[in-house]
DNA sequence: CCAGTAATTATTCAAGCGTATAATTATATT
DNA sequence: AATATAATTATACGCTTGAATAATTACTGG
């Protein structure tokens, strides 16, 4: 009768095995739902024992909160800083964020399922509805002052008031698809969602937002 | 020391009986999310015992997919049978149907909270993808029954492919701004996702929608 | 190379979970 | 009014949950 010996581990930085403990939230929440993602399921895919979660983390919903931040910087830095997005003038970069928000790899069912899990607690949760609201600004933020530029740089500046407007119904759209692409993978071609978007923010503009490279 | 009495009941009829388990799962996850949703909850909901869940259900997942199959029926409902989509040219009813899906009941934390926490399974799930799949088509293919109409009663008729793409396009920015309007209801004026929502479905096909009453 | 310490594992706990089964009781039928 | 039956309650079971605590062990600074 010999019990099975003391699992052997390494000692991490802080900062490090918190990053790890974040990563395998995520990934258990965007594989198997927000239900999956229990203490013990989070450890073993993080290969570590469950009471370590409790060392870096106050408690289980500090580690969610922590897991959806993380994501949601993710997400929009994987956008904001695409290629296209960072140079050229307004409208190829407006043009590049929209490509960038409806093309592999932030279009996918995981990414999906990781913001529908997360907004699914934000609406009964204060602290992670903070974070969808921030989150949710920065990007519409991002967009509007994109569009603002364009239109500036086309001669047809817009007034305050329909600038929110037409950025939130870009976001709107984009959103919709972007949606749509990660929870019916199967339902569009390759290329289809980032042309569609990008044609719905030129029409909704005003502006000529045409698409170079790859999808011709 | 008396035992507490044993509690009174009704018998129903199944489907009234099923109804009511349904409405209960619908309540606790509109309030409290999907991991709120158990069983016991649900039952205390309905002012039940637990047991009878079972008696009904052949699973917890199996009311959880019941309740998923209600709920989108009765938001496609909600909208398909909408005052103004009802009657009117093509145009109007479809203006009214862009109105009444970005406008209450149909924009709700609540329905947004449904929608959420049933994504969020069916990613996951081969049984609640089939019902994601089917209603997000039934919607769209509604929503492009009316784009079809209203461009052939203004002599612009579309090929079969630009009306797939208005349609996916309409759609997203419908889903987008309903879900927005549902994830921050304290972001938006009243009015102003359904005016917004119109505006951008009369851009995105070219048609003039002219939304009437209510919001001037 | 050794002592200290904190990172990590191991174990425990009470509560909650979905499910199964047994005991009752409301209702319909006669 | 007696009886049958199925709807409903009550209870129990084994497992999982988040959290708390105790026991080890990997690493650091001297």
């Amino acid at each position: 009768m010999s019990s099975p010996p003391r699992r052997k581990f390494r000692r991490e930085t802080a900062s490090q095995r918190k990053d790890d403990l974040i990563a395998a939230t995520l990934q258990v929440i965007s594989e198997s739902g927000v239900r999956a993602a229990t203490v013990r399921t989070i450890a073993e895919r993080a290969e570590v024992t469950q009471g370590l979660i409790r060392h870096y983390f106050s408690s289980k919903e500090d580690l969610i909160a922590a897991a959806y931040e993380h994501h949601m910087t993710q997400m929009t830095d994987a956008v904001a800083t695409a290629k296209d997005v960072t140079a050229g003038t307004a409208r190829d970069r407006l043009a590049g964020f929209v490509m960038a928000s409806l093309s592999p790899p932030v279009v996918n069912p995981g990414w999906v399922a990781l913001w529908s899990g997360f907004l699914n607690e934000a609406l009964h949760d204060a602290d992670l509805n903070k974070i969808h609201q921030r989150t949710y600004h920065h990007f519409r933020d991002q967009l509007e002052a994109l569009i603002a530029e364009a239109l500036r740089e086309t001669d047809q500046p817009a007034t305050p008031e329909r600038l929110r407007q037409l950025a939130i119904a870009s976001n709107g759209v984009i959103d919709g698809l972007w949606l749509e692409g990660g929870a019916l993978p199967k339902e569009f071609a390759t290329g289809e969602l980032a042309k569609i978007g990008l044609d719905s923010v030129a029409a909704l503009t005003g502006l000529d937002l045409h698409r170079k490279a790859i999808d011709t």
